[in-house]
DNA sequence: CTGAAAGCGCTTACAG
DNA sequence: CTGAAAGCGCTTACAG
């Protein structure tokens, strides 16, 4: 069976195509006697707009892009993704919005598929994740003239609006927790770098480290797979001045760290104490549970959505903030025992 | 700065707009140095073929969409639907294809999205995971004529394509591994009972026990969470002729019952083997780490987009099957010890 | 081998 | 308030 098009409710409703046409979009210009049987007969012919033909007459696509640009066994290790995903779609999908989704190698790929999108009209504009220190899909959005908002940042959004959370303060309530808990020395697993995100809360920690004359702090960087968590955890914890209480950057390399220690015969938390960033069903299920740095990533995909809509529709609003991440204590973090 | 259209590019080089389609297309009906020349000023403005306008011409649409309709938490915690995506992704880039996602809350919302979809002319196919044994959507996709390729089964796809490993296999060559190592008392901790794919293991797993004359094997339902894992792998050790070997519908569920194996201070693997289905960063990273049913997810998701495109170009391929899952044995399964 | 024209399904001024 | 027409960027017969 064919699909209705505007043509055949006007011939129906006995109207011209120009008034379906403002009777479906609820534009004036029509009586409304005429914009109910209109809307009637589109009803009755299960009548839905053409998005090619919508796009063609330079409206909206109807539709959001988001690249991720990481291996997928690093992408599917982390719920993060999907809980951004599923806070973006719930956004979108009452305005019969639409998300695509691409995958790329690195950011030059990336941002070749920034231009397609654009120059191709498939999106009215794209949500960037990753912000990195020398990001080169910013100038390139930038000069593309294509709506978009960076979750994460500033610095580094350049003059793109953005969707973010302090990572900050999460970081010295973390540091603070610890050393209220004793410990004195206390370490960082981090992720990748050149990552806007890691380099904040890096600096984040070693200043809470200075504040609270914390010397013995220190932060090795990963590519955020649970076996380079492993490698670092079995490294720190085989240092001379092994520390008390290591931060990871997430879930899955925090648990690595936890099956170092109970390799190495180190009791959690008695004498190793684990904080993981991004709470999650895997952080709560191993044991001790994981204490955890926990945010609403859907809330930051939702919010970051919205914006996008609004950008599309010509509006500027205010970059947004949302809540940062807030220490969840479980049963992976105590007090320093005395031994050692 | 404006978008370049066919109509620039045949006038700049001089010729009209049907000779600068079919040079562009690749089809006969120009000569090859008005082709080159075409090409030459294509290239040079930029220009990229209207999504949009392709579509209305009654091309495709260039894009195939994707559901899920499961609770967010739940998908994020698996590796498989990431893993899926990147295999989908692979197959539908070099042909500058999209994949357009979409999550509904029930098999009722996501039939009304395929409508949706249909009707929009938005997609050009889609690809369906998690094949119900009562499916609403097998028939209102048949209905749609909308094509589409089913991930898993058949039974239960009708007759739709489909893309599936034979899960029977795995179940008893797990079995018989377990078997062998002296196991008597095996039990499943399975997933989401109405899944075609649990029915199937589950078959499997009951033929595989009757076969090798394993009385005592039980099958736990569960919803796929850790919590739900957990909480079925502690009734199951709490039972008075408890298991010694259990079998698990994915990862973070065997994790879970790791967990609470070390809870209740049996040894795994001395007193207690485990098996994971669908290998990951995660059941590797746990110690010990899991013995894992391993499938070659990504590529289950790019012989689904390869099927579904041919579908759309009017092909009718003969329906795929994968490589089975294939048991990688780890720390967590060992012989039966004589305790107990 | 090439040019002029119609058409895909919609929107939007422009007359009446 | 309504109808007739042009146009969005392509593709595709149909004449030359």
């Amino acid at each position: 069976m064919k699909r209705a098009t505007i043509a055949d409710i006007a011939q129906r409703a006995g109207v011209s195509q120009g008034a379906v046409s403002y009777a479906l979009n609820g534009r004036p210009g029509v009586s409304e006697s005429t914009r109910a049987r209109v809307l009637a007969v589109a009803n009755e012919l299960g009548w839905r707009p053409s998005a090619a033909a919508r796009a063609l007459t330079g409206a909206h696509a109807g539709v959001i892009g988001l690249v991720l640009c990481r291996p997928p066994s690093i992408l599917g290790a982390e719920p993060f993704f999907m809980e951004l995903f599923s806070g973006i779609e719930a956004e979108l999908k009452p305005r019969s919005c639409a998300l695509m989704l691409q995958m790329a190698d690195d950011q030059d790929s990336e941002i070749e598929v920034y231009r397609r999108w654009r120059a191709e009209g498939r999106v009215d504009g794209v949500i960037v994740v990753e912000v990195d220190v020398a990001d080169r899909r910013i100038p390139a959005l930038e000069e593309l003239g294509m709506p978009a908002v960076v979750i994460g940042g500033p610095p580094g959004t350049g003059s793109l609006a953005s969707v973010r959370s302090d990572e900050s303060v999460p970081v010295h309530e973390t540091v603070e927790y610890l050393a209220a808990l004793g410990h004195r020395r206390i370490a960082r697993v981090a992720g990748l770098p050149h990552l806007v995100h890691t380099a904040v809360r890096d600096e984040a920690f070693a200043a809470a480290c200075t504040r609270l004359d914390l010397p013995g702090c220190a932060t090795l960087h990963t590519d955020y797979t649970g076996e380079e968590g492993a490698r670092a955890t079995r490294r720190l914890l085989s240092s001379p001045a092994r520390p008390t209480a290591i931060v990871y950057d997430n879930d899955i390399m925090a648990v690595a760290g936890l099956s170092v220690a109970q390799e190495m015969r180190l009791r959690v938390p008695d004498e190793l104490s684990l904080v993981a960033w991004d709470d999650s069903q895997l952080a709560q299920v191993v044991r001790p549970a994981l204490t955890a740095l926990r945010r609403d990533v859907p809330a930051m995909g939702a919010a970051a959505a919205r914006h996008l809509l609004s950008l599309v529709h010509g509006e500027r609003p205010p970059d947004v903030e949302t809540e940062p991440a807030r220490l969840t204590p479980r049963g992976s973090t105590g007090p320093v025992s005395g031994s050692r």
